[in-house]
DNA sequence: TCTGGGGTCCTAGGACCC
DNA sequence: TCTGGGGTCCTAGGACCC
């Protein structure tokens, strides 16, 4: 049996549990940019009363907002990021959950050593109370025989006022719980897959695990068969967050446009540089670096173009510098002049553990004093703030 | 005026090899 | 006219997630 853990709201609880003023009030969380703009990326439930959704551009809903004194709090994903790392070391501390795995920035994963409904949710409940009392997030936890069935508790956990933020699906509770759940609630099954589905005359979860195993796999792909499986408890995803990220990405949609290839550079150097020191703060060095770029997508009286250029390094590397001078020369590949862009993004991949380069004596010591420069530079920007050093 | 910013995994198809 | 049959590796792009 696993146990899913899940943050209610979890950027706007965030923000009131680092700020008690808000408690009570609408609070909605949102990515502003330096024009103003940005969309509503979480709310508490008071705000969600006033019929305000994820995913609506502030400038839309700007009404709403002022007549009900909304608190709008701007985006601030170190803070979140802080935060499920104090919830990570409760959890942790308390010491019941086995297999303790993150899998976002508010959910989690793990295991309990029973398997009676009765003791899992006295476990539960007491793992609930305490992530709630040392960090004020409140969360909703789901247990079920697989991850994705773990989830589906968790969302009645959300759904019903009275599971008290705790539902525990035991095997024999499973059809009636997917019988009630659209298909497309199930993680894994997005838009495109959900249109699928209406053609098969999949409409409950319900539908598509009793579907014959055979038209599944002719149907649908690994990650389909692997849905179908867990829905039918047959656990088969794991979550492997034990090495390196695979990617690093570091992107921005401007509150203006630019067209002007200097300034479009200063911004690629810049994600390059923040790229960078995320890869060293993992210990990881990176083989390719890409550069993309986009017009505003929403402007259809504007002439439209985006694309994208990588490279492939020719040795692994984390220094800030070399990376910010592949990127910047990635720019020159995707760059054309008269279009107004909106939207820019750097992106470092292949992305292995540091070791020590086997070279000539010469670039060693190179390498080395560029390493230390590196580490110096890290060091202050933690001490004094990031951008305390920077490189040009 | 103003429309996010990260990630992961899988697949199809091309290049290349024998 | 007709034009092997396998492999492997890589990459771009799609689909999904929060």
């Amino acid at each position: 049996m696993f146990l899913h853990i899940d943050c209610n709201s979890y950027f706007a609880s965030c923000e009131i549990a680092t700020d008690p003023s808000l408690e009570g009030r609408p609070v909605v969380v949102a990515n502003v940019n330096e024009a103003g703009g940005g969309i509503v990326l979480a709310l508490n439930k008071e705000a969600k009363a006033l019929g305000l959704k994820r995913g609506n551009p502030v400038f839309q809903v700007k009404r709403v907002l002022d007549e009900n004194h909304v608190a709008v709090c701007r985006a601030d994903h170190k803070k979140y990021r802080r935060i499920s790392q104090q919830l990570m070391e409760a959890v942790r501390s308390q010491d019941l959950v086995l297999n303790f795995v993150q899998y976002s920035v508010d959910e989690f994963f793990g295991e309990l050593p029973v398997d009676d409904a009765q003791a899992a949710r006295h476990y539960i409940k007491l793992i609930k109370e305490h992530i709630e009392a040392s960090t004020h997030i409140p969360v909703s936890c789901g247990y079920a025989p697989t991850y994705t069935l773990a989830k589906v508790a968790t969302h009645y956990a959300k759904l019903y006022e009275g599971y008290k933020g705790i539902c525990v699906m035991m095997p024999e509770n499973r059809e009636v719980a997917l019988r009630k759940l659209p298909v497309n609630e199930v993680w894994g099954i997005g838009r495109q897959l959900r249109k699928r589905m209406m053609l098969l005359n999949v409409v409950t979860a319900w539908d598509f695990a009793s579907m014959d195993p055979n038209r599944v796999k002719q149907e649908f792909n690994t990650q389909g068969v692997n849905t179908y499986r867990e829905l039918n408890g047959q656990p088969c995803i794991t979550i492997d967050r034990g090495g390196l990220q695979s990617s690093i990405m570091q992107s921005r949609t401007f509150g203006f446009m630019i067209d002007d290839r200097e300034k479009l550079a200063a911004e690629v150097r810049k994600f390059a540089s923040d790229c960078s020191i995320k890869l060293r703060a993992q210990k990881g060095e990176c083989g390719s670096v890409s550069v993309f770029l986009a017009t505003n997508r929403h402007r259809t009286d504007l002439a439209q173009y985006h694309n994208s250029a990588s490279l492939k390094l020719t040795k692994r590397t984390s220094d800030s510098v070399a990376l910010m001078k592949a990127a910047e020369q990635l720019l020159g590949q995707v760059y054309k002049p008269f279009f107004q862009y909106k939207q820019a993004g750097v992106v470092l991949a292949d992305i292995r553990p540091e070791e020590g380069h086997q070279l000539d004596l010469f670039t060693v010591e190179v390498d080395e004093k560029r390493r230390k420069l590196m580490e110096v530079a890290d060091r202050i920007n933690e001490k004094f703030g990031s951008g305390t050093v920077e490189f040009k």
